[in-house]
DNA sequence: CCCCGACTGGACTGGACGGTCCAGTCCACT
DNA sequence: AGTGGACTGGACCGTCCAGTCCAGTCGGGG
Protein backbone atom coordinates (compact mmCIF):
# COMPACT_ATOMS: atom_id res chain seq x y z
CA UNK A 1 0.00 0.00 0.00
CA UNK A 2 2.58 2.42 -1.33
CA UNK A 3 1.22 5.47 -2.56
CA UNK A 4 -1.29 4.41 -4.92
CA UNK A 5 -4.72 5.27 -3.71
CA UNK A 6 -7.78 6.54 -4.97
CA UNK A 7 -8.20 5.39 -7.96
CA UNK A 8 -4.94 3.13 -8.86
CA UNK A 9 -7.88 0.59 -10.31
CA UNK A 10 -6.48 -2.35 -8.57
CA UNK A 11 -7.44 -4.27 -11.93
CA UNK A 12 -5.67 -7.88 -10.44
CA UNK A 13 -7.31 -9.02 -14.10
CA UNK A 14 -3.37 -8.59 -15.47
CA UNK A 15 -3.39 -9.33 -19.03
CA UNK A 16 -0.05 -10.38 -20.16
CA UNK A 17 3.51 -11.27 -19.40
CA UNK A 18 4.23 -9.00 -16.20
CA UNK A 19 7.71 -8.92 -17.68
CA UNK A 20 6.81 -7.27 -20.65
CA UNK A 21 4.59 -5.17 -18.81
CA UNK A 22 7.74 -3.92 -16.68
CA UNK A 23 9.46 -3.40 -19.81
CA UNK A 24 6.68 -1.52 -21.42
CA UNK A 25 6.22 0.89 -18.56
CA UNK A 26 10.14 1.44 -18.40
CA UNK A 27 10.52 2.14 -22.03
CA UNK A 28 7.11 4.60 -21.95
CA UNK A 29 9.32 6.45 -18.52
CA UNK A 30 12.55 7.04 -21.05
CA UNK A 31 10.80 8.48 -23.88
CA UNK A 32 8.07 10.08 -22.69
CA UNK A 33 10.69 11.93 -19.49
CA UNK A 34 13.07 12.37 -22.34
CA UNK A 35 10.72 13.75 -25.48
CA UNK A 36 7.65 14.81 -23.46
CA UNK A 37 4.01 13.51 -23.92
CA UNK A 38 3.38 14.35 -27.53
CA UNK A 39 6.65 14.20 -28.75
CA UNK A 40 7.14 10.26 -27.55
CA UNK A 41 5.59 8.27 -30.43
CA UNK A 42 3.74 4.62 -29.15
CA UNK A 43 5.43 2.89 -31.97
CA UNK A 44 8.90 4.20 -31.04
CA UNK A 45 7.88 3.31 -27.19
CA UNK A 46 7.14 -0.47 -28.62
CA UNK A 47 10.96 -0.58 -30.43
CA UNK A 48 12.30 0.57 -27.47
CA UNK A 49 10.73 -2.22 -24.93
CA UNK A 50 11.38 -5.05 -27.56
CA UNK A 51 7.57 -5.55 -28.09
CA UNK A 52 5.39 -5.17 -30.98
CA UNK A 53 2.63 -1.73 -30.77
CA UNK A 54 -0.05 -4.30 -30.93
CA UNK A 55 1.31 -5.73 -27.06
CA UNK A 56 1.62 -2.37 -25.83
CA UNK A 57 -2.10 -1.48 -26.18
CA UNK A 58 -3.00 -5.33 -24.95
CA UNK A 59 -1.64 -4.08 -21.83
CA UNK A 60 -2.61 -0.36 -21.30
CA UNK A 61 -5.30 0.30 -24.10
CA UNK A 62 -3.82 4.01 -25.13
CA UNK A 63 -1.51 6.64 -24.68
CA UNK A 64 -3.01 8.73 -21.88
CA UNK A 65 -3.61 5.44 -19.90
CA UNK A 66 0.07 3.87 -20.60
CA UNK A 67 1.38 7.64 -19.37
CA UNK A 68 -0.74 7.71 -16.39
CA UNK A 69 -0.23 4.14 -15.34
CA UNK A 70 4.05 4.94 -16.03
CA UNK A 71 3.78 8.21 -14.08
CA UNK A 72 2.26 6.07 -11.10
CA UNK A 73 4.82 3.53 -11.33
CA UNK A 74 7.34 6.26 -10.72
CA UNK A 75 5.85 7.80 -8.32
CA UNK A 76 5.70 4.73 -6.28
CA UNK A 77 9.05 3.50 -7.00
CA UNK A 78 10.80 6.67 -6.27
CA UNK A 79 8.90 7.33 -3.04
CA UNK A 80 9.41 3.87 -1.40
CA UNK A 81 12.92 4.30 -0.15
CA UNK A 82 11.96 7.32 1.65
CA UNK A 83 9.14 5.37 3.42
CA UNK A 84 11.15 4.30 6.42
CA UNK A 85 12.53 7.75 7.43
CA UNK A 86 11.59 10.04 9.92
CA UNK A 87 11.53 8.25 12.86
CA UNK A 88 14.99 9.94 13.84
CA UNK A 89 16.41 10.08 17.54
CA UNK A 90 18.99 13.04 18.47
CA UNK A 91 20.15 16.83 18.42
CA UNK A 92 17.45 18.27 15.99
CA UNK A 93 20.38 19.47 13.76
CA UNK A 94 21.51 16.77 13.22
CA UNK A 95 18.37 15.33 12.63
CA UNK A 96 17.09 18.33 10.19
CA UNK A 97 20.84 17.65 8.20
CA UNK A 98 19.68 14.35 7.54
CA UNK A 99 16.51 14.78 6.57
CA UNK A 100 17.34 17.72 4.47
CA UNK A 101 20.20 15.22 2.85
CA UNK A 102 17.92 12.84 2.08
CA UNK A 103 15.58 15.69 0.82
CA UNK A 104 18.23 16.69 -1.63
CA UNK A 105 19.12 13.49 -3.27
CA UNK A 106 15.36 13.07 -3.99
CA UNK A 107 14.84 16.31 -5.40
CA UNK A 108 17.95 16.58 -7.41
CA UNK A 109 17.66 13.04 -8.80
CA UNK A 110 17.70 12.54 -12.81
CA UNK A 111 14.04 10.65 -12.91
CA UNK A 112 12.39 12.75 -10.15
CA UNK A 113 13.54 16.51 -12.60
CA UNK A 114 12.31 14.68 -16.00
CA UNK A 115 9.40 13.33 -13.89
CA UNK A 116 8.31 16.86 -12.72
CA UNK A 117 8.91 18.69 -15.72
CA UNK A 118 6.64 16.22 -17.67
CA UNK A 119 3.87 16.31 -15.15
CA UNK A 120 3.86 19.81 -15.10
CA UNK A 121 3.60 20.49 -18.69
CA UNK A 122 0.54 17.88 -18.97
CA UNK A 123 -1.08 19.29 -15.50
CA UNK A 124 -3.99 20.59 -17.56
CA UNK A 125 -4.71 17.20 -19.78
CA UNK A 126 -4.18 15.29 -16.30
CA UNK A 127 -5.55 17.56 -13.37
CA UNK A 128 -5.80 14.47 -10.92
CA UNK A 129 -2.45 12.72 -11.93
CA UNK A 130 -0.76 16.39 -11.31
CA UNK A 131 -2.81 16.59 -8.15
CA UNK A 132 -1.88 12.82 -6.90
CA UNK A 133 1.82 13.33 -7.62
CA UNK A 134 1.69 16.19 -5.28
CA UNK A 135 0.29 14.54 -2.51
CA UNK A 136 2.51 11.77 -2.88
CA UNK A 137 5.52 13.92 -3.27
CA UNK A 138 5.78 17.35 -1.23
CA UNK A 139 2.44 17.26 0.70
CA UNK A 140 3.72 13.45 2.08
CA UNK A 141 7.15 14.83 2.60
CA UNK A 142 6.06 17.75 4.71
CA UNK A 143 3.57 16.33 6.72
CA UNK A 144 6.42 14.23 7.89
CA UNK A 145 8.27 16.96 8.85
CA UNK A 146 5.91 18.53 10.31
CA UNK A 147 4.92 15.43 12.58
CA UNK A 148 8.70 15.26 13.80
CA UNK A 149 8.85 19.06 14.44
CA UNK A 150 5.40 19.10 16.41
CA UNK A 151 7.08 16.24 18.54
CA UNK A 152 10.53 18.10 18.89
CA UNK A 153 8.33 20.90 19.88
CA UNK A 154 6.72 18.56 22.58
CA UNK A 155 9.84 17.79 23.85
CA UNK A 156 10.98 21.24 24.38
CA UNK A 157 14.36 20.63 21.27
CA UNK A 158 12.60 23.42 18.91
CA UNK A 159 9.81 26.21 19.04
CA UNK A 160 7.68 25.54 16.64
CA UNK A 161 4.29 27.65 15.85
CA UNK A 162 2.51 26.18 13.35
CA UNK A 163 4.58 22.85 12.53
CA UNK A 164 3.28 22.46 8.62
CA UNK A 165 4.00 25.91 8.31
CA UNK A 166 7.73 25.51 9.35
CA UNK A 167 7.87 22.04 7.43
CA UNK A 168 7.12 23.31 4.10
CA UNK A 169 9.14 26.53 4.91
CA UNK A 170 12.36 24.26 5.06
CA UNK A 171 11.83 22.16 2.17
CA UNK A 172 10.95 25.82 0.51
CA UNK A 173 14.65 26.58 1.46
CA UNK A 174 15.52 23.43 0.23
CA UNK A 175 13.90 23.13 -3.00
CA UNK A 176 15.61 26.31 -3.75
CA UNK A 177 18.00 28.08 -6.59
CA UNK A 178 19.91 25.11 -6.84
CA UNK A 179 16.45 23.53 -8.00
CA UNK A 180 15.37 26.01 -10.68
CA UNK A 181 18.90 25.60 -11.88
CA UNK A 182 18.28 22.08 -11.89
CA UNK A 183 15.41 21.93 -13.50
CA UNK A 184 16.44 24.82 -16.37
CA UNK A 185 19.29 23.31 -17.35
CA UNK A 186 20.71 26.69 -16.70
CA UNK A 187 24.00 26.76 -15.59
CA UNK A 188 26.48 24.50 -14.49
CA UNK A 189 25.11 21.06 -12.90
CA UNK A 190 24.65 21.89 -8.97
CA UNK A 191 27.76 20.79 -7.38
CA UNK A 192 28.17 18.40 -4.59
CA UNK A 193 29.93 21.93 -2.38
CA UNK A 194 26.84 23.34 -3.66
CA UNK A 195 24.13 21.45 -2.16
CA UNK A 196 26.12 21.25 1.36
CA UNK A 197 26.03 24.97 1.05
CA UNK A 198 22.30 25.05 0.26
CA UNK A 199 21.63 22.64 3.22
CA UNK A 200 24.05 24.30 6.00
CA UNK A 201 21.79 27.45 4.81
CA UNK A 202 18.59 26.03 5.19
CA UNK A 203 19.33 24.41 8.48
CA UNK A 204 21.09 27.14 10.21
CA UNK A 205 18.10 29.48 9.26
CA UNK A 206 15.51 27.12 10.09
CA UNK A 207 17.46 26.53 13.65
CA UNK A 208 18.00 30.72 14.15
CA UNK A 209 14.07 30.80 13.89
CA UNK A 210 12.71 28.05 16.20
CA UNK A 211 15.98 26.99 18.65
CA UNK A 212 15.53 26.32 21.71
CA UNK B 1 12.86 50.21 -20.68
CA UNK B 2 13.38 47.09 -21.90
CA UNK B 3 12.82 46.89 -25.57
CA UNK B 4 11.55 50.00 -27.85
CA UNK B 5 8.64 51.28 -26.32
CA UNK B 6 7.56 55.06 -26.81
CA UNK B 7 10.57 55.78 -27.93
CA UNK B 8 9.34 57.03 -30.98
CA UNK B 9 10.41 54.75 -33.84
CA UNK B 10 14.15 54.58 -33.91
CA UNK B 11 14.83 51.86 -36.58
CA UNK B 12 13.51 48.34 -35.85
CA UNK B 13 13.81 46.68 -39.12
CA UNK B 14 10.48 44.97 -38.56
CA UNK B 15 8.75 44.33 -41.83
CA UNK B 16 5.12 44.58 -41.86
CA UNK B 17 2.69 45.75 -39.57
CA UNK B 18 3.61 46.31 -35.80
CA UNK B 19 -0.11 45.63 -34.62
CA UNK B 20 -0.56 42.49 -36.78
CA UNK B 21 2.97 41.23 -35.32
CA UNK B 22 1.76 42.36 -32.02
CA UNK B 23 -2.04 40.47 -32.08
CA UNK B 24 0.31 37.02 -33.51
CA UNK B 25 2.33 37.16 -30.64
CA UNK B 26 -0.27 37.40 -28.06
CA UNK B 27 -1.94 34.67 -29.76
CA UNK B 28 0.56 33.00 -29.47
CA UNK B 29 1.34 33.77 -26.15
CA UNK B 30 -2.39 32.30 -25.41
CA UNK B 31 -2.28 29.10 -27.21
CA UNK B 32 1.65 28.11 -26.34
CA UNK B 33 0.51 28.91 -22.67
CA UNK B 34 -2.65 27.15 -23.25
CA UNK B 35 -1.83 24.03 -25.04
CA UNK B 36 1.91 23.61 -24.94
CA UNK B 37 4.35 23.84 -27.71
CA UNK B 38 3.62 20.63 -29.26
CA UNK B 39 -0.35 20.98 -29.07
CA UNK B 40 -0.61 24.30 -30.37
CA UNK B 41 -0.48 24.47 -33.91
CA UNK B 42 0.35 27.79 -36.50
CA UNK B 43 -2.87 27.24 -38.40
CA UNK B 44 -4.65 28.33 -34.70
CA UNK B 45 -2.47 30.79 -33.44
CA UNK B 46 -2.98 32.68 -37.24
CA UNK B 47 -6.78 32.13 -36.81
CA UNK B 48 -6.62 33.44 -33.13
CA UNK B 49 -4.56 36.29 -34.19
CA UNK B 50 -7.40 37.19 -37.15
CA UNK B 51 -4.35 37.07 -39.66
CA UNK B 52 -3.21 34.44 -42.50
CA UNK B 53 -0.92 31.98 -42.09
CA UNK B 54 1.37 33.50 -44.41
CA UNK B 55 1.51 36.39 -42.61
CA UNK B 56 2.40 34.36 -39.67
CA UNK B 57 5.40 32.90 -41.47
CA UNK B 58 6.25 36.45 -43.01
CA UNK B 59 6.77 37.89 -39.56
CA UNK B 60 8.64 35.44 -37.99
CA UNK B 61 9.96 32.25 -39.98
CA UNK B 62 8.95 29.51 -38.17
CA UNK B 63 7.09 27.84 -35.23
CA UNK B 64 10.41 27.93 -33.20
CA UNK B 65 11.34 31.41 -34.08
CA UNK B 66 7.58 32.24 -33.20
CA UNK B 67 8.45 30.60 -29.74
CA UNK B 68 11.07 32.36 -29.05
CA UNK B 69 9.78 35.83 -29.95
CA UNK B 70 7.23 35.02 -28.21
CA UNK B 71 8.72 33.98 -24.45
CA UNK B 72 11.50 36.96 -25.02
CA UNK B 73 8.79 39.52 -25.59
CA UNK B 74 6.59 38.07 -22.36
CA UNK B 75 9.56 37.81 -20.06
CA UNK B 76 10.22 41.41 -20.89
CA UNK B 77 6.76 42.22 -20.32
CA UNK B 78 6.69 40.36 -17.16
CA UNK B 79 9.56 42.09 -15.61
CA UNK B 80 9.37 45.56 -16.87
CA UNK B 81 7.26 46.78 -13.84
CA UNK B 82 9.67 45.40 -11.26
CA UNK B 83 12.70 47.19 -12.94
CA UNK B 84 12.76 49.76 -10.75
CA UNK B 85 12.19 48.19 -7.39
CA UNK B 86 14.80 47.61 -4.93
CA UNK B 87 15.97 50.97 -4.41
CA UNK B 88 13.57 50.73 -0.74
CA UNK B 89 14.83 52.89 2.61
CA UNK B 90 13.52 52.15 5.81
CA UNK B 91 13.39 49.14 8.62
CA UNK B 92 14.96 46.17 6.77
CA UNK B 93 11.70 44.44 8.04
CA UNK B 94 9.27 46.97 5.71
CA UNK B 95 11.90 46.57 2.84
CA UNK B 96 12.17 43.22 2.92
CA UNK B 97 7.91 42.74 3.08
CA UNK B 98 7.76 45.21 0.45
CA UNK B 99 10.15 43.02 -1.76
CA UNK B 100 8.29 39.81 -0.82
CA UNK B 101 4.60 40.76 -1.94
CA UNK B 102 6.06 42.52 -5.22
CA UNK B 103 7.69 38.80 -5.58
CA UNK B 104 4.66 36.81 -4.69
CA UNK B 105 2.38 38.51 -7.23
CA UNK B 106 4.94 38.45 -10.07
CA UNK B 107 5.59 34.73 -9.00
CA UNK B 108 1.80 33.93 -8.42
CA UNK B 109 0.78 35.51 -11.96
CA UNK B 110 -1.17 33.32 -13.67
CA UNK B 111 0.82 33.88 -17.13
CA UNK B 112 4.07 34.17 -15.77
CA UNK B 113 3.50 30.48 -14.60
CA UNK B 114 2.09 29.14 -17.39
CA UNK B 115 5.73 30.96 -19.08
CA UNK B 116 7.55 28.63 -16.59
CA UNK B 117 5.65 25.65 -16.82
CA UNK B 118 6.06 25.86 -20.56
CA UNK B 119 9.69 26.70 -20.93
CA UNK B 120 10.47 24.30 -18.26
CA UNK B 121 8.84 21.40 -20.68
CA UNK B 122 11.04 22.53 -23.93
CA UNK B 123 14.21 23.48 -21.77
CA UNK B 124 15.91 20.57 -23.80
CA UNK B 125 14.45 22.03 -27.02
CA UNK B 126 15.11 26.00 -26.22
CA UNK B 127 18.18 25.21 -23.81
CA UNK B 128 19.60 29.29 -24.60
CA UNK B 129 15.83 30.21 -24.36
CA UNK B 130 15.87 28.23 -20.81
CA UNK B 131 18.79 29.67 -19.69
CA UNK B 132 18.06 33.35 -20.89
CA UNK B 133 14.13 33.03 -18.49
CA UNK B 134 16.69 32.07 -15.54
CA UNK B 135 18.83 34.71 -16.08
CA UNK B 136 16.81 37.45 -16.22
CA UNK B 137 14.15 36.38 -13.71
CA UNK B 138 15.32 34.76 -10.81
CA UNK B 139 18.88 35.25 -11.47
CA UNK B 140 18.44 39.09 -11.38
CA UNK B 141 15.93 38.92 -9.18
CA UNK B 142 18.46 37.32 -6.38
CA UNK B 143 21.20 40.07 -7.70
CA UNK B 144 18.85 42.88 -6.71
CA UNK B 145 18.05 41.47 -3.21
CA UNK B 146 21.78 40.58 -2.51
CA UNK B 147 22.99 44.20 -3.71
CA UNK B 148 20.07 45.45 -0.70
CA UNK B 149 21.75 42.97 1.42
CA UNK B 150 25.31 43.61 1.35
CA UNK B 151 24.11 47.59 1.70
CA UNK B 152 22.43 46.96 4.64
CA UNK B 153 24.74 45.06 6.07
CA UNK B 154 27.53 47.70 5.77
CA UNK B 155 24.99 50.45 7.63
CA UNK B 156 24.69 47.48 10.57
CA UNK B 157 20.99 47.03 9.93
CA UNK B 158 21.33 43.10 8.93
CA UNK B 159 24.41 40.56 9.51
CA UNK B 160 24.77 38.72 6.02
CA UNK B 161 27.64 36.90 5.58
CA UNK B 162 26.90 35.95 1.89
CA UNK B 163 24.36 38.36 0.73
CA UNK B 164 24.16 35.92 -2.44
CA UNK B 165 23.40 32.99 -1.00
CA UNK B 166 21.24 34.48 1.95
CA UNK B 167 18.97 36.44 -1.33
CA UNK B 168 18.67 33.28 -2.83
CA UNK B 169 17.24 31.92 0.47
CA UNK B 170 14.87 34.74 0.92
CA UNK B 171 13.46 34.09 -2.79
CA UNK B 172 13.17 29.89 -2.01
CA UNK B 173 11.30 30.52 0.92
CA UNK B 174 8.59 32.79 -1.11
CA UNK B 175 8.50 30.56 -4.06
CA UNK B 176 7.60 27.86 -1.67
CA UNK B 177 4.63 25.22 -0.95
CA UNK B 178 2.27 27.81 -2.85
CA UNK B 179 4.16 28.17 -5.94
CA UNK B 180 4.50 24.36 -6.52
CA UNK B 181 0.91 23.82 -5.88
CA UNK B 182 -0.08 26.43 -8.31
CA UNK B 183 2.19 24.95 -10.39
CA UNK B 184 0.88 21.87 -10.45
CA UNK B 185 -2.86 23.06 -10.21
CA UNK B 186 -3.49 20.92 -7.00
CA UNK B 187 -5.69 21.77 -4.50
CA UNK B 188 -7.23 25.31 -4.49
CA UNK B 189 -5.50 28.11 -5.81
CA UNK B 190 -3.27 30.15 -3.04
CA UNK B 191 -5.39 32.81 -1.14
CA UNK B 192 -4.68 35.84 -0.29
CA UNK B 193 -4.07 35.05 3.02
CA UNK B 194 -2.13 31.89 2.65
CA UNK B 195 0.41 34.72 0.83
CA UNK B 196 0.40 37.04 3.34
CA UNK B 197 0.88 34.22 5.97
CA UNK B 198 3.92 32.97 3.75
CA UNK B 199 5.62 36.21 3.65
CA UNK B 200 5.53 36.87 7.05
CA UNK B 201 6.85 33.04 7.92
CA UNK B 202 9.75 33.76 4.93
CA UNK B 203 9.97 37.70 6.44
CA UNK B 204 10.22 36.21 10.00
CA UNK B 205 12.53 33.70 9.67
CA UNK B 206 14.75 35.67 7.86
CA UNK B 207 15.23 38.39 10.56
CA UNK B 208 15.71 35.79 13.42
CA UNK B 209 18.86 34.29 11.06
CA UNK B 210 19.74 37.64 9.98
CA UNK B 211 18.62 40.53 12.40
CA UNK B 212 20.80 42.74 13.59
C1' DC C 1 -2.61 -33.28 -31.10
C1' DC C 2 -4.91 -29.41 -31.17
C1' DC C 3 -6.63 -25.33 -29.29
C1' DC C 4 -6.11 -20.97 -26.98
C1' DG C 5 -4.22 -17.06 -25.44
C1' DA C 6 -0.33 -14.04 -25.88
C1' DC C 7 2.59 -12.13 -29.06
C1' DT C 8 4.74 -10.47 -33.62
C1' DG C 9 5.25 -7.65 -37.74
C1' DG C 10 3.56 -5.03 -40.90
C1' DA C 11 -0.05 -2.88 -43.53
C1' DC C 12 -3.48 0.44 -43.12
C1' DT C 13 -6.82 4.43 -41.82
C1' DG C 14 -7.85 8.89 -40.66
C1' DG C 15 -6.46 12.96 -39.20
C1' DA C 16 -3.30 16.61 -37.74
C1' DC C 17 0.36 19.56 -38.61
C1' DG C 18 4.55 22.38 -40.39
C1' DG C 19 5.56 24.65 -44.16
C1' DT C 20 5.06 26.14 -49.16
C1' DC C 21 2.80 28.00 -53.15
C1' DC C 22 -0.24 30.77 -55.63
C1' DA C 23 -3.82 33.77 -57.25
C1' DG C 24 -5.85 37.67 -56.08
C1' DT C 25 -6.92 42.00 -53.00
C1' DC C 26 -5.80 46.29 -50.71
C1' DC C 27 -3.38 50.39 -50.16
C1' DA C 28 0.19 53.80 -49.95
C1' DC C 29 3.28 56.23 -52.57
C1' DT C 30 4.93 58.04 -57.00
C1' DA D 1 -2.52 55.04 -63.60
C1' DG D 2 0.98 52.09 -62.10
C1' DT D 3 4.16 49.78 -58.97
C1' DG D 4 5.31 47.18 -55.12
C1' DG D 5 4.86 45.57 -50.49
C1' DA D 6 1.77 43.46 -47.23
C1' DC D 7 -1.91 40.56 -46.64
C1' DT D 8 -5.70 36.93 -47.53
C1' DG D 9 -7.70 32.40 -48.37
C1' DG D 10 -7.14 28.14 -49.57
C1' DA D 11 -5.02 24.33 -51.95
C1' DC D 12 -1.36 21.42 -51.36
C1' DC D 13 2.81 18.31 -49.95
C1' DG D 14 5.24 15.36 -47.00
C1' DT D 15 5.43 13.63 -42.65
C1' DC D 16 4.11 11.89 -38.43
C1' DC D 17 1.18 9.54 -35.38
C1' DA D 18 -2.65 7.05 -32.51
C1' DG D 19 -5.06 3.32 -33.05
C1' DT D 20 -6.93 -0.84 -35.80
C1' DC D 21 -6.65 -5.01 -38.41
C1' DC D 22 -4.90 -9.24 -39.77
C1' DA D 23 -2.22 -13.18 -40.87
C1' DG D 24 0.88 -15.89 -38.81
C1' DT D 25 4.07 -17.80 -34.80
C1' DC D 26 4.83 -19.98 -30.35
C1' DG D 27 4.16 -22.56 -26.10
C1' DG D 28 1.53 -24.85 -22.75
C1' DG D 29 -2.67 -27.34 -20.98
C1' DG D 30 -6.69 -30.30 -22.09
Amino acid sequence: MTASEEMGAPDAREKGDPTKRAAILEAAMRLFFHKGYRAAGMEAIAREAGVSKQTVYAHFGSKESLFEAMIRAKVDSLLAPAENVMAAEGEPEAVLRAIAERFMEMVLDGEGMALFRVILAESRRFPDLAEAVYRSGPQRAADGLAAYLADADGKGLLRIGDAGEAARLFFAMLRGDLYMRALLGAGPDPSAAEVVRTVNSAVDTFLAAHGR
